[in-house]
DNA sequence: CTAACGTTTGTCCAATCGGTCAAAATTTGC
DNA sequence: GCAAATTTTGACCGATTGGACAAACGTTAG
């Protein structure tokens, strides 16, 4: 469990501007990196003067942890929905579409994920280490299970897991490059439905022809 | 074809110090990005002052940009293999062994990359849409031929090469998470060998259990 | 040896950085 | 309506940023 930090009370503008401060600050953080944001960035983006948004985080490493905190949680709840007792292909089809929707969804959280990451997690390293593999490890026991079963195929379940993760969220964090390649034509909103199509038949059948 | 820079006549000195820079630069810029690196940074880790290196790199950008036109070179150059004359399934198994080990032996350049991307790819959209698309677009006809001709499952071929660099430069830019979760045994060495194991199953059968 | 050229350094600069502070403006509780 | 509490702002601070520059130092060719 993580320290208890009890909330403290807050006014309604309190509450209004804090959040549009961690809107303004996704936006940024997402696209420039911790190091490479600045706070008058952030605060021109939530259209208030610097000295105001300090008066609601007193560093800038307050709005990036707490925008952290509130990522991991939403972050790790497709791999927490992963269910024992449901069919396995589907649990896994599924759990891949639920991914692949939150990129389309929220690429900025998925942005800010891998930017973090990119310059060595130097501030979420333990819970990459604790909270999340913990996770990990419970998932891929039951994926064990399955493939003992003979539910699924037998394979790295980790592997399993990470090459969930990195076909998805490309589609978040590379979809500059996704649209540049894809063109104007092939790289409008189906996108995400190609891609989806694409991931159920590679994870399904991989790329042998039909015998 | 790029614009053809005329490599100007540089001494002995000239041609080692530059190299020791960018060889700093690519360590710094690839964890920091570009906005998050700083120019005292880069001139320490190549055992320069300040003044010295802006003697051979006249702006930060120049340094920033050198790397990167060398970077996509290197960077394409497994996919520009890809060889119609082969054997369609031995042919997709190399590209992936190859760019797997570029992700182990390469890892700043494609964190570099990766941070490019990440970013919006400020500096390098042209080669994006120019240089790039038109070897995607050049492979995707030849992996749709294959296709055609029964040797490899009917898919979408622009989102299979995705899939191909989402899953191999994973090991790259995600590092850090990837040997958190696995943790200290089975993160060690052995972790590109698993993910190429892994890599080679899900893109030849899939995860449907053997019938 | 020496003059020309190439290299390195210390110093400096304006702009920007994260952050403080007191005063002014506004909202809230009664 | 008014006093207390909250919110907002302008001015300011020291540190760091990218970069300029001239002087000092090395190297090299004749």
């Amino acid at each position: 469990m993580t320290i208890s930090t009890q909330a403290p009370r807050r006014t309604r503008i309190q509450q209004e501007k804090r959040e549009l401060i961690l809107e303004a600050a996704l936006e940024v953080f997402s696209t420039n990196g911790f190091r490479g944001s600045t706070i008058d960035q952030i605060a021109e983006a939530a259209g208030m003067s610097k000295p105001n948004l300090l008066y609601y985080f007193r560093r800038k490493e307050d709005i990036h942890e707490t925008l952290m905190e509130r990522l991991l949680e939403t972050w790790l709840a497709p791999l927490r929905e992963l269910d024992d007792i449901g069919d396995p292909m589907t649990e896994l089809r599924s759990y891949i579409r639920r991914k692949l929707e939150m990129a389309r969804d929220f690429p900025r959280e998925s942005r800010l994920f891998a930017n973090e990451i990119l310059q060595g997690a130097p501030r979420i390293m333990p819970l990459l280490a604790g909270e999340l593999k913990t996770l990990v490890d419970e998932k891929a026991a039951v994926i064990k299970g399955w493939m003992r079963a003979g539910k699924i195929a037998r394979t790295d379940p980790w592997h399993l897991i990470f090459s969930i993760w990195a076909t998805t969220q490309h589609y978040a964090d590379f979809d500059v490059q996704v649209r540049a390649v894809l063109g104007p034509n092939r790289g409008g909103d189906g996108r995400f439905e190609d891609a989806a199509r694409f991931l159920e038949q590679l994870f399904l059948d991989g790329l042998k022809p039909k015998g």
